[in-house]
DNA sequence: CCTTGACCTAAAGTTAGGTTTAGAAATTAC
DNA sequence: GTAATTTCTAAACCTAACTTTAGGTCAAGG
């Protein structure tokens, strides 16, 4: 039990609160890198608990999971991060949160005017930009409102 | 060519940007009932278009389907709806819109405390609580930080 | 009349972000 | 030493919100 040799993928779901499934999940898409013990099973660092909770934190901030693995790719990779570390790579988290929020406001601010009113006219409709990247759910394209082709 | 003929499921596409497959979708979903005309083709009015549009803005707002569709059947159903109409059923979205943002306004203010430190200490965590449903993708459960089972 | 484009249905496929299952191997507990 | 947990992998399944496909029907133009 020396503290060399790491977390069990099972203790560190109850750190988390992610279950195991979702940890060898996002393993699978690039988040978290554990090593392997004599037996093959992962084990993972204590900075790993702070790891994947930035990946929580960045998830409710809308960020998908291949832009978060993004966003981690700018920690070291040869010493465990630092506070520091942290506060800048947050900052991405900082400026999204920041947009989001200025296109919430927009949004309401417009609302009067665009269902408010009742008459939804698209031109001048908020929802005209569609900058929100919390979208795009099915497959292929969507456009919102505004430029319908033609009429 | 008489106005009363209705609009084909191509032309309200058009007219709404959406793709006809989501139209019919929409349609299976309860959220709009077009009639058929002679040759069993969907035929659909002209408030349709309206009606469609909010569609898209409640999707923006975070609403699902199935919570458009209770929304929408506030409308009245024996006749077309007036811009008074959709402007009471739009406080919906108005409400929801204001705790979107508070949510993610208390979200910024916490950031600091939260990621900014590199602390990520869970409990003072402003997602300790997870109350923007605009989450849950896979199934199953998933708590948000903080009360992680023992430990 | 005939062709072309729009429309029809039903079923299967897609994406993101996971979960569930099955069968086997490693660990831990007693 | 053995039983009970955990963990392992791979593959299948899940939900929401659609799209795509396949195989036909309808409507409009010339």
């Amino acid at each position: 039990m020396a503290v060399s040799e790491g977390l069990a993928i099972g203790a560190l779901a109850r750190r988390t609160g992610l279950a195991v499934s979702a940890i060898r999940y996002y393993e699978a898409q690039g988040l978290i890198a554990p090593w392997r013990n004599a037996g093959g099973q992962r084990r993972y660092q204590r900075a790993d608990i702070r790891r994947l909770s930035f990946v929580m934190i960045a998830q409710q901030f809308g960020l998908t999971l291949p832009e978060i693995r993004e966003v981690l790719s700018e920690l070291p990779g040869n010493r465990t991060p630092t506070p520091k570390d942290w506060q800048q790579i947050s900052v991405v988290l900082r400026a999204r949160l920041d947009q989001r929020i200025d296109t919430l406001i927009r949004l309401r601010d417009n609302l009067d005017g665009c269902i408010g009113c009742g008459c939804l006219s698209l031109p001048k409709c908020a929802l005209y930009n569609p900058d929100d990247r919390a979208k795009s759910h099915g497959s292929g394209p969507r456009y919102l409102m505004g430029d319908a082709p033609e009429a």
